[in-house]
DNA sequence: ACCTTTCTTCATCGCTGATGAAGTTCACGC
DNA sequence: GCGTGAACTTCATCAGCGATGAAGAAAGGT
């Protein structure tokens, strides 16, 4: 309590790169449960052991802090890319199963905090669009090769938003509770269908 | 500005439900526009052209403001009857387009309002959930009576939250500026498949 | 040794959600 | 008519928020 008291004074204690790196730890965990408006910069600082005028001196602002914390945390990217090396054949399984099991098993962190915690501005809105359309509409449009690839592969978004809101946003069920292998099995053929299968008959 | 002088004091003006109707109105349209977190009392209490402490008076916190305020608007559930009117046949149709008509015509209010600009806490999250349980995923189930019937009105509702997340909230492409009847077209048959098709293949 | 850069603290601003007291007007019993 | 209590309205004020700016202390180059 009272233990540094004339010389915990202003001045340089760490490499500044460290004191960063406790407040993006901070943030990621007070944001992934307490969300957006319920974390204050306030409680990040004291939390990460520093003054709350570093957070701003760091990164500017609130909505730059969140920005900062929700880079994607380097778990996704080879997940995905495990998708697309298998080929057309099963790939809605695959997408199904990567997508829950990584939710599943990550606390639901990246993209519940995307979506459940986004701040006013919708910039972060802005970044998960850009983020979808580039690493899963775009390279399963050109997957495809059909006229109609790109609405199909927007149905899949619609799939994927869908199940993800429905199991961890929303809590719907019996999605909510339902076992990975279930999940997969249902809706693994669904978007495959809406890959593959044919549509809009005559 | 100087208008009211000497008779602008503490008093009773209106019938008390009056305010509370601006107040209201004014919230519903706030909200809709800036979000939760981008919406402040004061603002709400301006517009309505009361004191902001008025709002409390009535609603008691800025969460019972906007649970007030996200009340179903009433043309909603009439739309919801026309769907389970027709029996089972073309259902996933006309799920779709009550869905989509209704979102595209009331420039999204209801469900933007609930997904978009929810509070930190999640309590509208618990009502939406508990509203779409009881008007879509319970009938649904109710009219199919099949042993798998849960799972499958789930199915319908991961349909229903991913398209209007992708169309309205995320506003994915192309889904976003789809016109309706091409979403009618897709992703009926779909829903149609989700409710009435075969699963689970041995 | 100097001086610059980098990190850190503190004081402070305007605004927010929320509370409590005091004031004004109305509806109703008498 | 006239209290009287309830409903409504205003004001002053609170703690806490995001954010800014100045100033102090350590580190590093020269």
């Amino acid at each position: 309590m009272a233990e540094h008291r004339s010389s915990a004074r202003p001045g340089r204690w760490r490499s500044g790169a460290e004191s960063k790196q406790r407040i993006l730890d901070a943030a990621r965990a007070l944001f992934r449960e307490q969300g957006y408006g319920g974390t204050t910069v306030r409680a990040v600082a004291a939390e990460a052991g520093v003054d709350p005028a570093m957070v701003f001196y760091f990164f500017g602002t609130k909505q730059g802090l969140f920005a900062a914390a929700i880079e994607m945390s380097a778990q996704l990217p080879p997940a995905i890319e495990s998708i697309f090396t298998g080929g057309l054949d099963g790939i809605g399984e695959r997408i199904i199963r990567t997508l829950v099991e990584n939710m599943d098993t990550s606390g639901r962190a990246p993209l519940a905090m995307l979506t459940r915690s986004a701040p006013p501005n919708d910039q972060s809105e802005t970044l998960l669009r850009e983020y979808i359309d580039r690493e899963i509409t775009g390279r399963l449009a050109a997957l495809l090769g059909t006229p109609d690839a790109a609405f199909r592969a927007g149905m899949v978004n619609v799939q994927l938003l869908g199940l993800t809101v429905a199991r961890y946003i929303v809590r719907i069920e019996p999605i909510a509770s339902s076992p990975v292998d279930e999940l997969v099995n249902r809706f693994g053929p669904l978007v495959q269908h809406c890959l593959t299968g044919q549509t809009t008959p005559p």
